[in-house]
DNA sequence: TTGTACGCGTTATCAA
DNA sequence: TTGATAACGCGTACAA
């Protein structure tokens, strides 16, 4: 049996009251003696708070769920590195889940973490959603959510990436070193950062005059294998000068395809990539890519949720977070130029 | 203030006893048309079962904690991936926590998971260890560990990796393939897994009548830039045409420094990685890699120390697991053989 | 078939 | 300066 405040009480011939006050500081009113003498016997008894039954009366666990994909994907891994980092920061726990892009998975799990008491929840949406399922789910606690992705209610917190501008960016930069012929391969999804990049890739171009061509945009999967057939299968499209990618992995996926069919990058091809994920920095060249701040994004979740959580305050926020470009050595002048 | 077991024992004006026994199927002797209006009400209430509380009376909390020094790095990534899934499979529920190698870090997150009454926790240890730290700290719950890494006393659990015979094999394959120039570019660390890999690495060069050459080895860190810069600076010793790395990170490293200065992989150079992490499946050619099976060693870790603690055995436990060896595109015969 | 009553380890209020 | 006591939400003998 573990050693609890009564049994420090018995031994110091104090109340449990007393104990307690002590252990949590307020002991403004307790004399040094006893003080001195409780404090002694904690140490040798080797005493430690029991959490849950500190929550119990509390009302607060100190603990946070954290629901993401599948944490070996290097976008999820990354924002629960920030969020994980931001809640042990603010004296907070983290729960980790996987929901493996099941929807089931993600709302039994919620389920469970409600029943836990955390006191509040970060969801990073699978890709593939039940507009039914989800409405259905009560979540009483506050949570925040990583974009407009899911269809549960009353968001406390939401934080949005700018993805339009970020591909706008990333098309922009290569439009300015001369290229006028942009692929984009695009992985699949269903959420909305999906028609919101390819907006940006549109706009970028006929800000510069050129064409938007359905041909030129090719969609497979989030992966390396994904770009790297695509492209083995179908090669680039005529006259092609570069390509921004879905994420850093189908870039990778490119690069891999261009060495092999004696493409030279950036000579020859430039590459973008999507994330900044470790992906764009073990390759040579290393590659161009938009950064989403998954880091700080984790990191601002949990950080807001937490503000929320304790001020009590009834009121949805949304924070919005831009992109930024990184220029690596993926990209350049286009050959000829 | 959520609905509780009282709300809805006074709603169906029942006792309270009653609602448990039916929340908790042990409702063999409530009558059906009770059980009926209960159940109901517990559906339109939204009633959730509050585990905290639920935690206090069963002494048990379903709740493991997780502790890895960066959930950034693939090869914890592969570890927690396994144990979450695990731990899910078997109704339990993860704390995610990284300690960034600081042992303090590692320290602080045992005891507050203690205080949390977790039932168990899983340590992978940091690479820097502090023995006098260690054997004060008083863990007093079921552990598991991996390696024979942590000084902590009495663990329940301990896997092993037979990183010995994993350098061994991986050499082996190399020597079989003719090889007898090999060089080992291996990371930094105090644990003793080092030791053990560079035993295998020195007694399959034996085994094959090839004297072991000190200036062979070469110490980085565990990382693409590690290796990559070792090489531009040092170069590989002449004659040299393999090289086994530390981990896949390193052997990428060794990777992009051959295609830079032109040296065609397998042909002119073969490279064995380590881990077999995403990172050794990326490249092209791809990297014949030593695996440690992550993924499997996180689920036996979670397992066996579950088994552990809903047995209430006092044993200590050791599994052995093998590496294997996983033959890619970066090895081959080597040049004019 | 259902209910009573106590305890789990803690905090907080109020009295002594 | 200290202590008694009532919660917190639930599980479980045991009683009715």
């Amino acid at each position: 049996m573990a050693v609890t405040m009564k049994h420090i009480a018995e031994l110091c011939h104090v109340s449990i009251a007393t104990v307690s006050k002590i252990v949590n500081g307020k002991d403004d009113d307790i004399g040094e003696e006893t003080k001195r003498r409780v404090l002694k016997a904690i140490k040798e008894q080797g005493y430690r708070m029991n959490s849950l039954a500190q929550s119990m009366k509390t009302k607060n666990t100190k603990t946070l769920g954290l629901i993401i994909p599948d944490i070996k994907n290097a976008y999820y891994t990354d924002i629960s590195r920030g969020a994980e980092d931001m809640a042990q920061k603010k004296g907070y726990s983290l729960f980790l889940c996987n929901t493996d892009d099941k929807i089931e998975k993600e709302i039994s799990q919620i389920t469970k973490l409600m029943k836990q008491q955390v006191d509040g929840i970060i969801i990073i949406a699978s890709l593939e959603r039940n507009m039914k399922l989800e409405e259905h789910l009560n979540i009483t606690i506050p949570f925040a959510v990583l974009n407009k992705s899911t269809n549960y209610k009353d968001y406390s917190v939401k934080v949005e990436v700018n993805n339009y501008m970020g591909m706008y960016e990333g098309v922009k930069h290569l439009l300015d070193l001369g290229h006028r012929s942009i692929m984009y391969i695009k992985g699949e999804t269903t959420l909305n950062f999906g028609e919101e990049r390819l907006s940006g890739y549109r706009d970028a171009l006929e800000a510069y005059g050129v064409p938007f061509r359905e041909d030129y945009v090719a969609t497979t999967t989030f992966n390396v294998e994904g770009a790297y057939h695509y492209l083995k299968d179908h090669g680039l499209k005529e006259g092609t000068t570069a390509v921004v990618c879905g994420n850093d992995l189908m870039a990778f996926g490119v690069m891999n395809w261009a060495k092999e069919n004696g493409i030279d990058v950036p000579h020859d091809l430039s590459i973008i990539g999507f994330d900044d994920t470790i992906f764009s920095t073990i390759s040579s060249p290393k590659i161009t890519t938009i950064t989403q701040h998954c880091n700080e994004v984790g990191a601002i979740l949990v950080e807001e949720l937490i503000k929320k959580i304790e001020s009590g305050r009834d009121i949805k926020m949304t924070v919005s977070v831009d992109t930024d470009l990184i220029v690596r050595g993926s990209t350049s002048t286009p050959q000829g130029i």
